[in-house]
RNA sequence: GUGGUCGUAGCUCAGCUGGUAGAGCAUCAGUUUGUGGUACUGAGGGUCGCGGGUUCGAGCCCCGUCGAUCACCCCA
């Protein structure tokens, strides 16, 4: 065992893993970007108070805060989501609404980690301020929606939900919690100790003790506001007009105390319960005023990187990328001529590698293989004496013979002066 | 934070009721008068997560601890 490995809930994305991220934030961004959105990059490090202002019921806020006290007495967190800091951002700044913007980046949590669940993970995720109009909530939605089809899932659930204006809700939470209190002697003790925080969140129990309890439980939909319910239809109508199927589950709360009207979530089909959440968001229109700014409308929404791609995972889709080579360059003779050809092939952009401590050729030839390497550049003894140079094709289903033809997997011994311009053009 | 399961070579794992460690893959080298992907031979690599305890003796039993994983909780 080694001295030191990484800490709880944290890890290092290796290649070709690596790879992989990095294309996820490239399509996501490109998804993104069509849409007008620009990309905003936040600190990982807030004040405090900008996370303490999500909410005081929040377990995101109170229990799992990775905050401590800087050199300069400072009082920061780490921050545990990016809406709270995006809008921080927008207070600061003021730019010209709408503001859209996209973001990817590491946030931490101090949770037990699971599968799918680490205390520093990954989001990508979209914010919208400024704007009220129900088809905006559409086009957010749709977005994500848009980039689980360009990754190549199939298997995703949009679950959709509106929590009414902040009267509306307030309302509901004190049905609810009339509800449940009557009825205390079959809720589980775990769902008791919720109700005294939030309510609503009572919905959310796993638990089969409570689910009676829960699916007998007064529906938000009766406690909208005509305003609400009319937003509330205006998205549903825009999601149907784009043919993004969806199911309206009034059950869906969600963690963040700030959502009011429009919520939403992303289920992965192949994945187990406790991490089928693919992704989530909604409207938090008061966040923004909160944080000291004018009253200013705001919709997003966060899409976890680890959950979706262990979902592509399932769906066998969006696989790493290879880190393929175009050459590998075998040189029994010191190194010296590999070192020379390396470095005139990476110059004119031909992905080139070659092997180390002058293994034998069988040696260097394995690794040529294992490279992915469509050619093989042979140097031997003779070829330095003679000038020359021998091409291999590795992969005949994807080398062409120096005239375009598809090549039948001889190799050629060719002059080293015209190596280059022969690489050139059986690699274009 | 609470509870269950698990932790053996780089990777995936075997190791019966306790007698001081094995396989496959991978790596490296050779079989081949210079040429890889299939074959054969050989080599290197492990204080059995860590720390205590029981025992003549522990990878196997007990306690603790760290980590992973699953459920609750929470959320992405």
């Amino acid at each position: 065992m080694p001295d030191f490995q990484t800490s709880p809930g944290m890890r290092d994305i290796l290649p070709p893993e690596s790879a992989r991220w990095r294309r996820f934030v490239h399509v996501f961004a490109g998804v993104a970007e069509g849409a007008g959105d620009g990309q905003v990059i936040s600190p990982l490090l807030e004040d405090l108070g900008v996370f303490q202002r999500i909410g005081d019921a929040t377990d995101v806020v109170t229990k799992e805060m990775y905050d401590f006290v800087d050199k300069g007495g400072r009082h920061v967190a780490l921050r545990p989501e990016l809406t709270a800091s995006v809008c921080r951002a927008f207070v600061q700044h003021r730019p010209l609404t709408p503001w859209k913007v996209w973001y990817a980046g590491s946030q931490f949590r101090y949770e037990k980690p699971q599968r799918g669940r680490y205390r520093q993970f990954d989001q990508v995720g979209i914010e919208v301020l400024g704007a009220d109009d129900p088809y905006l909530d559409v086009e957010i939605i749709a977005l994500g929606w848009e980039f689980y089809r360009a990754l190549g899932l199939q298997q995703v659930n949009l679950l959709l939900n509106s929590l009414g204006e902040p009267a509306d809700r307030a309302r509901y939470v004190q049905a609810l919690q009339e509800h449940f209190e009557a009825h205390l002697d079959t809720l589980s003790d775990e769902s008791k100790v919720t109700l005294q925080k939030n309510p609503l969140r009572v919905l959310d129990s796993k638990r089969p003790q409570d689910a009676p309890l829960v699916a007998a439980a007064p529906k938000i939909a009766e406690f909208y506001s005509e305003a609400a319910a009319a937003h509330f239809a205006a998205v549903q109508a825009g999601l149907t007009e784009l043919g993004i199927p969806f199911t309206v589950d009034s059950k869906l709360v969600r963690g963040l105390d700030y959502y009011r009207h429009t919520t939403f979530e992303y289920q992965g089909g192949t994945l187990e319960s406790a991490q089928n959440a693919l992704g989530g968001g909604g409207r938090y229109d008061g966040l923004v005023e909160s944080l000291g700014g004018p009253p200013t409308a705001g919709i997003g929404f966060a899409l976890g990187l680890d959950r979706t791609l262990i979902a592509c995972d399932d769906e066998g889709v969006f696989p790493a990328p290879a880190n393929d080579v175009d050459v590998f360059v075998v040189d029994t003779t010191g190194g010296l001529q590999a070192l020379q050809i390396t470095a005139q092939l990476r110059d004119v952009g031909i992905g080139a590698d070659r092997a180390f401590e002058n293994r034998s050729m069988k040696s260097q030839m394995k690794a040529a293989d294992r490279s992915g390497a469509t050619y093989a550049v042979i140097i031997g003894s003779n070829e330095l004496d003679a000038g020359e140079a021998v091409v291999r094709p590795l992969r005949a289903e994807r080398a062409l013979n120096p005239d375009g033809s598809p090549s039948d997997g001889t190799q050629s011994t060719i002059p080293r002066s015209d190596l280059l311009d022969h690489l050139k053009k059986a690699l274009s």
